[in-house]
Parts: structure tokens; C-alpha cells; sequence
DNA sequence: ATGGCTTGAGTGTCAAGA
């Protein structure tokens, strides 16, 4: 089974690119962030005539996130149990035997902004739902846009980055905690080159340059992990005229 | 130190991303 996450930076723009990337790489499930559009305006009919079904939850302008799967999603639910968020940023649902969260972590925008305070509140609220959804699903796996890079080995410039989000102390510990409920990062499990990225500013030539951060990850809970076969990063997409910022990462599950 | 791009809103130019 092959799942993938990618933050499409608005599905509108970038269609063609998902309509091109499920044709070349047949995914079961592709989790996608920040769709930046309302359901009204979800392009259902041309992601069925690609051959797969989407569970969906968008808003205007920001945030949104959908589950392309190439059999019918199951139990879709929405948001996270016990926060109260208007901010459509978390989809769930069983796909092929695997309870799939599709998940677009809060940015946090600097240390001393009113959303870093939200991004650390709405991990702490993740974990604590996580957790039970653990408990009752046997095979979990979290795909998503975590805007969290784990190690410094996750940054190109860990020096720069320093005191900036994505980086900070209580924000990688808010990824630990994840890891530690029982979570793999299937990106890990393998050996991956070094300097492996998944975000690139569109500014400076970031990605030509691989001025980059791995913030996108699909982790894994335990029983999976032991099942995952690959897990790697497709650049191809980046190379694109009008990338998104984001590459899609990719995982095989051995059933 | 700042801005460098891109998107959506909406038709000026700004907010937000990471």
C-alpha cells in the first residue's frame, strides 16, 4: 500500500500537478494541506474522473485538507476531539485497513505571536487526541504538514534558524511527545541522504539552492512502522513551473 | 536588518505562509 502527504499550497492552482502526480504514482491515499478553497469549490468531479474519491474539509482563503483515495474513505471525521477550532486543519478516515489522519499543524508565525501560543495549545490537544485514537484503531498512521522540524539535521541552516518557529525547543518537544505515544517517523526508519528536505522559500532560490527544512512527515504507529517498506521524498514536483513550496512524501505499507 | 516569492482577497495592496 502506498500512502503520501502533500502541502498542494492551493488546490486550484495546483490541479493539474495533483491530477498528474495520482496518474504517475497511483497512490492508495494522498493526504493534502492547505487546499485554500471552500467544499463548494473542491474539484470532486475531476479527482473522480482520475479514479479516486476525496473526503474533504475546506475554508475559505487558509488552511483545508482532503483525503484522495482510490477506494471509497470510511468513518471520515473532522478536526480534533476536544478543541474547538474553526480552522479546518485535520481529516480522519479508514483507508485499506489503515486509520489515516491527515493533519496541517499550525505555522506559528515568531516566538512572540498570539500563534505560537495556538500552534503549541493545538499540539498538546493533538497529542492528547492521538492518543485515544491509538488506543482505539490498530494501525494509525499521521500524515501531514507538522511545520516542525525534528532535528537540526532537518534544517539546512540550524544556526540561522535559530530562535524562529519550526525549530523551537517546545516545538520539537511537542513532536517528541508524538513520537513518544508510540509513533514512528517512517522517514527515518531508512537511510535517507543527507540534506533531505521537504519545504524550500520560494524566495533567494531556496529550492535550487536546497535552502530547505523537513517539516512534512507520515509517522507511523508502531505495528505499522514495522510494516513500512519505503519512505522518501519526490522532488519532481518541486521542479515544476509553479511549484508548490512543499514535495509530497511517500511511504509503503507491506499488508 | 530587511526583503526576497506566492496565494487569495479583490482591483488597492495587504495578510499569511515558513
Amino acid at each position: 500500500m502506498r500512502i503520501a502527504t502533500w502541502n498542494v499550497n492551493s488546490l486550484k492552482v495546483r490541479l493539474p500537478q495533483v491530477l498528474d502526480w495520482l496518474a504517475k504514482h497511483r497512490p492508495d491515499a494522498l493526504c493534502l494541506q492547505e487546499i485554500k478553497l471552500e467544499d463548494a469549490n473542491f474539484p470532486e468531479a475531476a479527482i473522480r474522473a482520475a479514479g479516486y474519491s476525496a473526503a474533504f474539509s475546506g475554508q475559505k482563503t487558509y488552511n483545508g485538507v482532503a483525503i484522495l483515495s482510490r477506494e471509497p474513505a470510511a468513518n471520515i471525521a473532522f478536526g480534533i476531539d476536544g478543541l474547538d477550532d474553526p480552522q479546518r486543519r485535520v481529516i480522519s478516515a479508514d483507508v485499506g485497513g489503515l486509520r489515516l489522519v491527515c493533519a496541517y499543524v499550525p505555522n506559528g508565525q515568531s516566538l512572540d505571536s498570539d500563534k505560537y501560543q495556538y500552534k503549541l495549545n493545538w499540539l498538546a490537544a493533538f497529542a492528547t487526541w492521538l492518543e485515544g485514537e491509538l488506543a482505539a484503531h490498530a494501525r494509525v498512521a499521521v500524515l501531514g504538514d507538522y511545520n516542525i522540524a525534528p532535528e537540526d539535521r532537518d534544517v539546512h541552516d540550524p544556526k540561522a534558524w535559530e530562535g524562529h518557529v519550526l525549530v523551537s525547543p517546545r516545538e520539537r518537544d511537542a513532536f517528541r511527545r508524538l513520537i513518544d505515544l508510540g509513533f514512528r517517523d517512517s522517514f527515518r526508519l531508512f537511510e535517507q541522504p543527507e540534506k533531505s528536505y521537504t519545504w524550500w522559500d520560494y524566495r533567494m532560490h531556496g529550492f535550487k539552492r536546497n535552502l530547505g527544512l523537513r517539516i512534512d512527515h507520515i509517522l507511523l504507529g508502531r505495528d505499522l512502522a514495522a510494516n513500512c517498506a519505503a519512505c522518501s521524498i519526490d522532488l519532481e514536483p518541486r521542479r515544476h513551473e509553479r511549484p508548490s513550496d512543499h514535495a509530497p512524501v511517500v511511504a509503503e505499507i507491506e499488508s
